[in-house]
DNA sequence: CTGCCGATGTATCGTCTCGATACATCGATC
DNA sequence: GATCGATGTATCGAGACGATACATCGGCAG
C-alpha cells in the first residue's frame, strides 16, 4: 500500500521524506498518517528494487573520528521516482482484483490516484469494493439479529452505530459507481499510451 | 487492548483461545477481527504476568520418540482468569484517561465492557472521545476548506465521505453522552466496592 | 464402514507497522 | 543571541497480522 502511494506522490514530483509523509496524511484524508518507523523503512525498500533514486548518496562512512559533537553531517536527501519506477505504477495502477479493494487502507489510496487510473479500472475496483463492504454489512446484520437479546446497552449501540457506518459506505459508493457510469468516458490524464481508442472500456448504459 | 478485552471475557468465564477468538469478534463488533498470531502471544504475556492460569500445564516434553506420526499430543487449553487478574482488570476498568479513547480500538473494548465501568468513568471516556473526534473533525475541515481548490474528484468524494463520518461519530456519542447523564445514577455489576454510598457520582441532571 | 470435509483447536513464522525517541538544521520571534 | 517550533532523517522495540502447520472430532456420503 504505502509502495503504492509513494510511488504515486513521487510520479508527480520529487519529495523529501518529511514531504512525503504530510502529502500522504492529506491524501489518505486527515486521520491514518503513516509514521516514519513505516516511511523509511518503505522508501529503503524501493531504493533497494530500483523504483527511486535519492542524492546525498551516502557521505556518513568516511568520518571515523571527527569531532563528538557534530558527528552527523545529516543531509536531506530528496526522492526521485526512476523509469522502473513508473513503470512499476504502472503496472499497480492497471490492478482491479479483490487486493485492490478488500483492504481498507489501500482502497483508499487507489481512490486518492483514481486520476491515474483507466475509466474501467475504476469502476471494477468501486463494484469490488461495494460488494465487498455489502458482504461485510450482510454479516454485521446476521450477528446483530442472531444476538440482539443477549447484548447489553452499550455493545448494541456500538454494533448499531457500525452497521450505519457502513450501511452508509455502501450508499456512498453506489452513488460513487453512479457518477462513474452517468459521466460517461472517463479519461486518465497519464500521459501512458495516449492514442487509446475509444472503443472496448465503457460496458454502456 | 488485547490484554483488557481477554481479562473482561475471561472475567465472565474460563475459555479456550479458539471461544475467545470468536467472542473477541463478536464484541468487536462484527469487523475488526483478531488473528491468532496476536491472540496467542497475548495470552502468554498475560500467563507469565500470573493474570491467567491455564490446565493442561505441559504434556509435549516427556515424549521423546514415541511414535513418528502422533507425536503432538496437542491438549486443550482452558484459560482461566486468577485473583492477580480480576485485580488487573479493575484497575484497567478504572482508568479513563486519554489512553482510553485516543485510540479507535481501545474505546471500542471499553465501551463494549462499559457494563462492568462505574458511571463517573464512563462519563468521562465519552466526553474525552467526543472531545478527540470534535478535534479530528476540525482538523478535517479545515484541511479541506483549505485544499478544495487543489484537489480532484476522487480526493475530495473521499475526504468528504470521511468529514461526515466523523460527523456522525461526534454526533452519535454527544447522544450516549446525553443518554448517559438522563437515564441518571448507572450502576456497576461489578461486585467490587458493593457498598458504595449513593453520594458524590451522579453530577446530576 | 470408511473416507473425507468442515468446525474446533493450538501454535509459530516472517513481515510489516506503529509510537517513541534521538539527533540535527533553520527561520522567526523576543 | 537565545530559545522555540517547523523541518528533516533515521532507528528501536513492541506488537499485530496473514499465512501456515498440525491435530482432533462429528457427521454424512458413498
Amino acid at each position: 500500500m504505502l509502495e503504492f502511494a509513494i510511488l504515486g506522490l513521487l510520479h508527480q514530483s520529487p519529495m523529501h521524506g518529511y514531504e512525503l509523509r504530510k502529502q500522504l496524511a492529506q491524501v489518505l484524508g486527515g486521520l491514518r498518517s503513516i509514521s516514519y518507523g513505516s516511511l523509511y523503512p518503505a522508501l529503503k525498500r524501493l531504493h533497494a528494487a530500483g523504483y527511486v533514486t535519492t542524492d546525498e548518496p551516502d557521505p556518513r562512512a568516511p568520518l571515523p573520528a571527527d569531532a563528538p559533537p557534530l558527528t552527523g553531517r545529516r543531509g536531506k536527501v530528496v526522492y526521485t521516482i526512476t523509469a522502473e519506477g513508473k513503470e512499476r505504477f504502472h503496472e499497480l495502477v492497471g490492478q482491479a482484483g479483490p487486493e485492490t479493494y478488500d483492504d481498507d487502507g489501500l482502497f483508499g489510496v487507489r481512490l486518492a490516484f483514481f486520476r491515474h487510473t483507466a475509466a474501467d479500472v475504476r469502476l471494477r475496483i468501486l463494484e469490488g469494493r461495494r460488494r465487498t463492504v455489502e458482504r461485510q454489512r450482510e454479516g454485521l446484520r446476521a450477528s446483530l439479529s442472531r444476538t440482539r437479546e443477549r447484548l447489553d446497552r452499550y455493545t448494541l449501540e456500538l454494533q448499531r452505530h457500525g452497521l450505519e457506518s457502513v450501511d452508509r459506505e455502501v450508499r456512498w459508493l453506489a452513488e460513487l459507481i453512479d457518477r462513474e457510469l452517468t459521466d460517461g468516458q472517463g479519461r486518465r490524464d497519464d500521459g501512458a499510451t495516449p492514442g487509446d481508442p475509444p472503443a472496448q472500456a465503457p460496458p454502456g448504459p
